[in-house]
RNA sequence: GGAGAGGUGGCUGAGUGGUCGAAAGCGUCGGUUUGCUAAACCGAUGACCGGGAAACUGGUCCGCAGGUUCGAAUCCUGUCCUCUCCGCCA
């Protein structure tokens, strides 16, 4: 959410943005709702003070008729002041309402347009794409013959989209998570794991709409709960309503959770396989900064993304995300998409974004200067370290061999226990 | 799941109908003293919204939402959260 003020000041820009990333947000409709609802509370502020005069002279009244009169004159008043109030409130819902769906800025250099087709590409990863001297399976078809995944029991016990890891694939994803973790805690992360599931009003500070139509997001019946779709959400929400010590930012988190998403609309050819899933493991990074540092932290995420898949020796390319493509939250994001040769095409498998003050406001987390007056709203960062399921997908396909095996990339080795997981007779 | 206790300013904690935006202590800031630091002493110190060039001034806020009342931190109802004890359970 942007600031009320920042709003008003800036019309014209607000509307520009919202025009490049997409958006239909209401902002003139935002603008009059405010503006009326000012005027109304400031006759409300007037009829509160007279109130207030009358109370205050009923203690000091000498006779009783007096105090009467006067008690019936704070009446008549108050009963004006409610009925202003509830126009006043449901103004400022409305206001409120509004402004939420008012996306975040953009950065300058974020490249303009309405969707994924502007994505600009930045550069490549250390690693280039193998070059098979023979059909490369895709994943689906690898990880059968390895008995590593069952597709038919995950849709038989839990729906199209659910899966079984098996054998060397659970060995995989708990090295995948050991690599990854350990490689962020070099870096000074603290690593969490969090709640699987959180409050909506938490989902909803993150930017996330935990119900309607088309929301990714899956509910718990007769609760406020929902699972969540990212450790994002857990970890932002950690430390809401928080003031924190200017002297302890940056505060970098590693999370491991479970993500759950409805992938509502989204069929076709990426729902093949591991790629898009109900359910998949994630580990996450956030970082909580001063307003300062969140460019530099950007950076520094997006950097430990490559250092990550470099080290995996995956084959990548890094795009500016466009405008049209941010979600609401997201002040710049760099994706990390991995080559595929399953696909033939890279495809997304770490994220990146620089949200700035946006879930900050929302989610009430500030920070104060020593010696300084008042308070100001950290910013907040998030990260795809590994998500399992994709990086599942990115290893087994670039390191499938001629006769069938799967070379374990050496970074995973100590976790593994082996060099290669081979074709059993 | 059962039984209790509690949610007050950056923190601890007092406050049971008007004189309370709220005692006291801690912390923080300024000053005095002092080779320096510390200690001691003096003073200041909540947030948000609005009006004003400013001095200043109006309103709101004691978990949240309602209610009673001319008037609520204080009484009533609901709700969320925290803690303690008991039970159950990985």
């Amino acid at each position: 959410m942007l600031d009320r003020k920042f709003i008003l000041e800036n019309i014209e820009l607000i509307k520009k943005n919202c025009e490049n990333r997409g958006v239909k947000a209401e902002v003139d409709r935002f603008v009059a709702v405010d503006e009326q609802r000012k005027k109304l509370q400031a006759q409300v502020e007037e009829l509160n003070r007279q109130a207030n005069v009358v109370s205050k002279s009923i203690g000091q009244a000498k006779d009783p008729a007096e105090r009467d009169a006067r008690k019936e004159e704070g009446r008549k008043l108050r009963e004006q002041t409610q009925a202003a109030q509830a126009e006043v409130d449901a103004l400022g819902v409305e206001a409120e309402q509004l402004q939420r769906r008012i996306p975040n800025l953009s950065h300058p250099a974020a490249p303009v347009g309405v969707d994924d087709q502007s994505n600009l590409e930045l550069f490549r990863g250390k690693t280039p794409p193998p070059a098979f001297d023979f059909q490369p399976l895709d994943h689906v078809e690898l990880m059968k013959k390895h008995d590593m995944v069952d597709f038919e029991a995950g849709a038989q016990v839990a729906g199209h989209g659910f899966y079984f890891l098996k054998n060397d694939a659970v060995l995989l994803e708990l090295a995948l998570q050991q690599y990854a973790v350990h490689a962020l805690l070099k870096e000074g992360f603290t690593p969490i794991t969090t709640p699987d599931l959180a409050r909506n009003d938490i989902l909803e500070g993150i930017g996330f709409i935990p119900r309607g139509p088309e929301t990714q997001i899956y509910s718990i019946e007769n609760s406020d709960l929902s699972l969540v779709a990212t450790a994002e959400i857990t970890l932002g929400g950690m430390l809401a309503g928080q003031i924190l010590d200017a002297g302890t930012l940056p505060r970098k988190y590693c999370g491991i959770s479970h993500c759950f998403r409805t992938e509502a609309g989204a069929h076709g050819r990426e729902s093949r396989g591991l790629y898009r899933v109900h359910q998949f493991t994630k580990i996450e990074m956030f970082a909580f900064t001063l307003p300062e540092d969140s460019e530099a932290m950007l950076d520094h995420l997006r950097d430990l993304e490559c250092r990550l898949f470099d080290g995996l020796g995956v084959p990548y390319r890094v795009v500016d995300t466009a405008t049209g493509d941010l979600g609401g939250p997201a002040y710049r994001k760099f994706d990390l998409e991995a080559w595929m040769p399953g696909r033939g095409e890279f495809g997304e498998v770490t994220s990146t974004s620089n949200c700035t003050d946006y879930q900050a406001r929302r989610l009430d987390i500030r920070y104060r200067v020593k010696g300084e007056k008042g308070t100001h709203f950290v910013h907040t960062l998030n990260g795809t370290a590994i998500a399992i399921s994709r990086g599942l997908i990115a290893v087994v396909e670039n390191y499938q061999q001629k006769d069938g095996g799967i070379i374990v990339p050496e970074a995973l080795r100590p976790w593994m226990g082996k060099e290669k997981i081979a074709v059993s007779v």
